[in-house]
DNA sequence: TTAGTCTTTGCAACTTTGTTGCAAAAGGTT
DNA sequence: AACCTTTTGCAACAAAGTTGCAAAGACTAA
């Protein structure tokens, strides 16, 4: 688990400090998407907010993380998959907030549908977060 | 204009006040989703900060508008079309960033396709959100 | 291992965004 | 016009996000 933290950071080409580790390892557990305010919750140590603001914007200008829209008016972050590099996302899975549970996952299997726009148009990314119930939650 | 907004009010059982006349106005003209704080800028008059919040709040209650999730961490709000009503809103169609000139639309026609989801998935609402070029800015 | 350099962190101070309670003003009704 | 109800603006907060700078920590090479 540390050897993978390490990796990752290395691969991105940034320095192991505690809280960059401490972070990632986070959203490694997580298996979820985050908040700000969850990342800061759940450090062990506790890192001044800045350094939170911070960790998450290189994570994200790296590649490491990247942000779903929710219509509750939160950003949330989620670790990106292998084939995320610097400076492009590939960002073609849909989301899943879960309504009652409120954990918002990543589907990676599920692709997002082709979709015609208007002449002139082009799409660039395509985002696509469906709300609804999860299974762990249906009973 | 002013019969349209007049009706539009009325309809949702809401008294005319100068704030909720300007500000739907303001949403009418500009045909594309706006920032809060774009409305307050657009306001031929002066209103205070909390009167836009709570106008825009009392908009969303009544399904006259509804917010757009973006990456970008802003939330953006649009009008709605006639069939929205209290409560329930009809939201199956998708919204378009153009990251030119920042301007976000609703495109009506354009429905959200149906997706299917690993069992023990409900979904409830679905968000979909273009990023990308629009006719205007591509030349 | 240590010395030196460059990066990262924490602090303080600040701006922006969003919320709440309450008295004054404006809207709707008779 | 007089009444009652709703809405507004103000003040005072709380929360979220940003910036500059000195101190601490991470990497490099000898």
């Amino acid at each position: 688990m540390e050897d993978q933290i390490i990796k990752i950071l290395r691969k991105s080409q940034l320095s192991v400090t505690e809280s960059r580790r401490n972070i990632l390892e986070i959203f490694i557990q997580a298996g979820s998407a985050l908040a700000h305010h969850d990342v800061e919750e759940k450090t062990s140590e506790r890192f001044d907010r800045v350094t939170v603001y911070r960790t998450l914007q290189v994570f994200m200008e790296k590649g490491i993380i990247h942000t779903i829209p929710t219509t509750e008016n939160a950003v949330l972050y989620a670790l990106c998959k292998d084939d995320c590099e610097e400076g492009h996302h590939h960002d073609n899975h849909i989301h899943f907030v879960c309504e009652d549970c409120g954990a918002t996952t990543c589907m990676d299997d599920i692709h997002i549908p082709e979709i015609k726009l208007p002449l002139g148009y082009n799409a660039l990314q395509i985002n696509m977060v469906v709300n609804g119930i999860c299974a762990k939650c249906k009973k």
